[in-house]
RNA sequence: GGGCGCGUAGCUCAGCGGGAGAGCACCACCUUGACACGGUGGGGGUCACAGGUUCAAUCCCUGUCGCGCCCA
């Protein structure tokens, strides 16, 4: 084989190896295992989407979860698919007709819909080829869609079974009307976006006296038409004596009651407001409260019909047809004409958008399906409270439990053609038949008339909520819903809580009787390299595709990884990426070493065998990394884990553990140790650097090609006498490291090899000192290594380490002046942290008070400062 | 207005009752047998501010200021 190139070029390893794997079936869950199971269910990306950065965030903390686990030998299902994404599809394909010259309404629902399937079956691959990309080990055989067979079986059961229990019903009342798209949505896809607008002044002419007027205020001036009330605060002084009387409702003639109700604000404009009840959400509770009428007086595209009011005015009539905003413009206008116009007030404020379509969401009465949300939320609420779902950070509970205490009716009926068709059957009189299936309909109807299916389709998530048991083949008792049902963790980020979460929770728990997850692990956004939201508007997105053509997948992962903390955003650049890949060459290059040394795998090495200070330090160091890693994973500390993970392998291994062993790569306990500590590294890193560890087990022959995938996961071990081994390698890297910086300070050129004597040495730290003779040669530039003889040479440095001071004669190199200097800044800072510690210990109350333990290490820490301080004295006053 | 979170080295962040840390950036030196995507050493912080609790506070409590997000 070749030998290993200066540096990793993921290019020409990521797609070969990904392959392996697939091929292989790596991904694989087994159902028949004896294994324990471990699941995830991935939240499934919108099949109209393509991958971006808060995608490689979510599936590289799922697959760095999943790898682990697998490694640890669960039987891991990490469940792959897309959700139909109803009206972002549908919006994508009528685009496509569109730019054919074709509306969908001209072709008709059939036709249209297969376009949608063939729209699916072309394009709506991309994001599953690119999750492999990113390295995501998913188990593609048993991907699924929510409009497969299987699932819309699912959707179709739940929705019946709701129903025959009263949770699934049809209503009249206000919903968020979408006027772009036509269609209802929920509370969940609108946001309220500040917009500035006026506040419009109006003079209603009192009834029986026109000489009055009572002015209300209104940021929505063209809904007055449909006006059934003016209300006033049952406490506002101003307009007491006007209660129970009546306006003339300008425009139109139609005379409407002044009522009393809380909801009017005195401080608010005029402090008398106009009520639409079919036209805003609060009107139609004070409608409902006074049992007003409720006529709408905009349509469903959201102009202006006059189907529900009489008025003789030609002014109004004229309005029929006239979209919103163009009505307000004329209704202002004749109000100003007619003198009803009070004044204009700028005035910002608070509109609601359909988060999809952009545009002011309409409140509109119409009739659609709603699910009592209230009622399921009650278990879910409860599962949390227990703990049986516990929410990673916790402090998310509180945003879940807020909203799920004060969940409205979920309206899950939607005016389009891509999604799954309500199992709704009319009558021709009118009555309704919820059933499995069109004939089950008609058997439930019994008569000779026929039958229409509701033109709705249901809302994407109710179809989402049913993911982690709906995908596995529920409603059918599968071996696939005993054992991966409940999954063990969900990872997504806060914006999903309501959306997803909650409504899993809701479904899972009343059709299952269990919580869909265990664990609901919650990750910040990704934002750019400033702290900004990724935006197309901004210019500022990133793609992580791009990112990983440049710097490989396993850079991008890794630096994911390193800097997803608990509950932080992740801020994200090129540069960041860029610098972590130096971590995937400096792995490269050690294993390079490692290679050049003609380092082989030994199976049959156990850590007990290891019988130099040198090996048995690395080993119970690789031990304690172990150690660090499974726990921060345990903990879904993915920072920490990363960051063990890199002081272990460059700070520990390469720094140390390679550089001492560079003379000694010959000797069989070296070798075979660098062999087990190399392979222990690669085994820790693979779940966040799947690639690079992947190659190079397989290059140096740990395991079978594309084996590292399913190696054990380590686990921390006993290596013997650890301990001396620590002490021993731990005094010789404080040495090196004292050499070297006393001569980078005294700016000795590093080829310039010196002697490094130790004076006052105890005859332990000689003896090794001296089997450590040819390192301190290398790394700290010494010409010899020996126990200071009589006096110290005039003109040397020194540094204390310990019970010994180290001497390096640097006569006629060093400038004294400075070398005092150092000393004595050394002296000082022993000196103050002596006498910061002395002034505690002279606190009698610390003494009396503080853990014994503490004082005790305390009073250790004061002989050690003393001693150092009087160590650096002596060294000054040898130079004089 | 209500809630949540955050203010620690130039930047990004960890630490969260007893010695101020990391990575990157910066400065100096170094082609030392894997690695210049490298090595060695170094400088740099009244831990936002003000009170309180405690023998002891970056860490706990209260308040102030600033920033972000969610809900009205």
């Amino acid at each position: 084989m070749d030998e290993l190139s200066k540096t990793f070029t993921p290019a020409e390893h990521e797609a070969r190896l990904y392959a392996g794997w697939e091929a292989g079936g790596a991904f694989a869950a087994d159902p028949a295992a004896t294994a324990e199971p471990f699941t995830i269910m991935i939240p499934p990306p919108n099949v109209t989407g393509s991958l971006h950065m808060g995608h490689a965030l979510t599936f590289t903390v799922q697959d760095t979860l999943i790898r682990w686990r697998r490694m640890q030998g669960r039987d891991a299902l990490w469940q792959p698919g897309t959700d139909h994404a109803g009206i972002a599809t549908q919006m994508v394909v009528e685009r496509l007709l569109a730019a054919e010259g074709i509306d969908r309404k001209a072709i008709g629902r059939e036709a249209f819909l297969d376009r949608v399937w063939q729209w699916k079956a072309e394009s709506g691959g991309t994001i599953t080829r690119q999750l492999r990309r990113l390295g995501a080990s998913l188990d593609w055989p048993r991907e699924r869609f929510t409009m497969d067979a299987g699932l819309s079986e699912a959707v179709r059961e739940v929705f019946v079974t709701l129903y025959r229990e009263g949770l699934i019903y049809r209503d009249r009342r206000l919903v968020n009307w979408d006027p772009k798209f036509q269609s209802a949505i929920s509370d969940l896809e609108v946001e309220s976006r500040e917009v500035k607008g006026s506040l419009w002044h109006i003079r209603y002419l009192l009834a029986d006296d026109p000489s009055r007027a009572l002015v209300v205020a209104t940021t929505r001036p063209e809904t007055m038409l449909g006006d059934t009330a003016v209300a006033v605060h049952p406490e506002d002084d101003r307009y007491r004596e006007l209660i129970g009387r009546e306006v003339m409702l300008p425009l139109v003639g139609r005379r409407i009651p002044i009522i009393a109700d809380s909801y009017s604000d005195p401080a608010k404009g005029t402090g008398a407001v106009k009520i639409t009840p079919a036209h805003d959400f609060n009107d139609f509770e004070v409608g409902r409260r006074h049992g007003l009428e409720m006529p709408s007086v905009l349509d469903r595209e959201g102009r202006v019909t006059l189907g529900e009011i009489a008025t003789e005015s030609d002014f109004v009539r004229a309005l029929a047809g006239v979209d919103r905003f163009e009505a307000r413009r004329l209704i202002v206008g004749e109000l100003d004409r007619l003198g009803h116009l009070d004044k204009i007030e700028p005035h910002t404020h608070a509109v609601p958008h359909g988060d999809r379509s952009g545009v002011p969401i309409e409140p509109l009465l119409t009739v659609q399906w709603y699910c009592n949300a209230g009622e399921l939320a009650k278990p879910a609420i409860a599962a949390v409270e227990q703990g049986r779902t516990k929410f990673v950070p916790q402090q998310w509970e509180n945003t879940f439990f807020a909203w799920m205490r004060d969940i409205q009716p979920w309206c899950i009926s939607r005016q389009l053609w891509w999604g799954h068709r309500i199992p709704a059957w009319y009558a021709p009189d009118g009555s309704v038949f919820v059933a499995h299936s069109a004939a089950e309909a008609q058997a439930q109807y019994g008569g000779d008339g026929v039958l229409t299916q509701d033109e709705d389709v249901l809302d994407t998530w109710f179809s989402s909520a049913l993911w982690p048991f709906s995908t596995l083949g529920w409603p059918a008792e599968t071996a696939e819903v005993a054992r991966y049902y409940p999954g063990d963790v969900l990872v997504t980020g806060f914006d999903i809580i309501f959306f997803w979460v909650a409504r899993m929770m809701m479904m899972g728990l009343h059709f299952k009787g269990e919580v869909p997850f265990r664990t609901v692990y919650i990750h910040g956004l990704v934002r750019d390299e400033r702290g900004q939201k990724m935006s197309k508007s901004k210019g500022n997105v990133i793609d992580p595709l791009e990112l990983i053509d440049r710097f490989g997948a396993d850079a991008l992962r890794f630096t994911i990884c390193a800097l997803t903390g608990p509950g932080r955003d992740v801020k994200l650049g090129p540069a960041r990426v860029e610098s972590q890949r130096s971590f995937v060459t400096k792995l490269w290059n050690a294993a390079r070493f490692c290679e050049m040394n003609a380092i082989v795998p030994d199976p049959t090495f156990d850590p007990a065998q290891a019988t130099l200070p040198l090996t048995r330090w690395i080993l119970a160091a690789a031990s304690d990394a172990v150690a660090e890693a499974t726990a921060a994973l345990e903990a879904y500390r993915f920072d920490e884990y990363a960051a063990a993970c890199y002081r272990f392998t460059w700070n520990v291994f390469c720094d140390w553990f390679l550089e001492l062993a560079k003379p000694a790569m010959d000797q069989p306990d070296v070798k075979r140790t660098a062999a087990h500590v190399l392979g222990i590294v690669l085994r820790l890193l693979h779940p966040a650097m799947p690639f690079v560890t992947e190659e190079l087990w397989d290059r140096f022959g740990y395991g079978a090609s594309c084996s590292l995938i399913h190696a054990a996961w380590p686990v921390a071990f006993a290596v013997p006498d650890a301990a001396a081994a620590r002490a021993e390698l731990d005094w010789v890297v404080r040495l090196i490291g004292e050499v070297r910086t006393v001569r980078a300070e005294m700016n000795v050129p590093p080829s310039l090899r010196a002697p490094v004597l130790l004076k006052d040495a105890a005859t332990e730290t000689v003896a090794r000192g001296r089997r450590w003779a040819e390192a301190i040669g290398r790394m700290a530039r010494a010409s010899e290594f020996a126990p200071l003889e009589g006096a110290v040479p005039q003109g040397s440095a020194q540094a204390v380490l310990d019970e010994a001071t180290i001497v390096l004669p640097l006569a006629g190199l060093i400038d004294l002046v400075a070398e005092r200097a150092r000393l004595e800044r050394d002296r000082g800072k022993a000196a103050k942290e002596a006498e910061t510690i002395g002034r505690k210990l002279q606190n009698a109350e610390f003494v009396a008070r503080a853990a014994p333990e503490v004082v005790e290490e305390t009073r250790d820490r004061l002989d050690s400062a003393r001693a150092e301080v009087a160590r650096l004295q002596a060294a000054l006053a040898r130079i004089g």
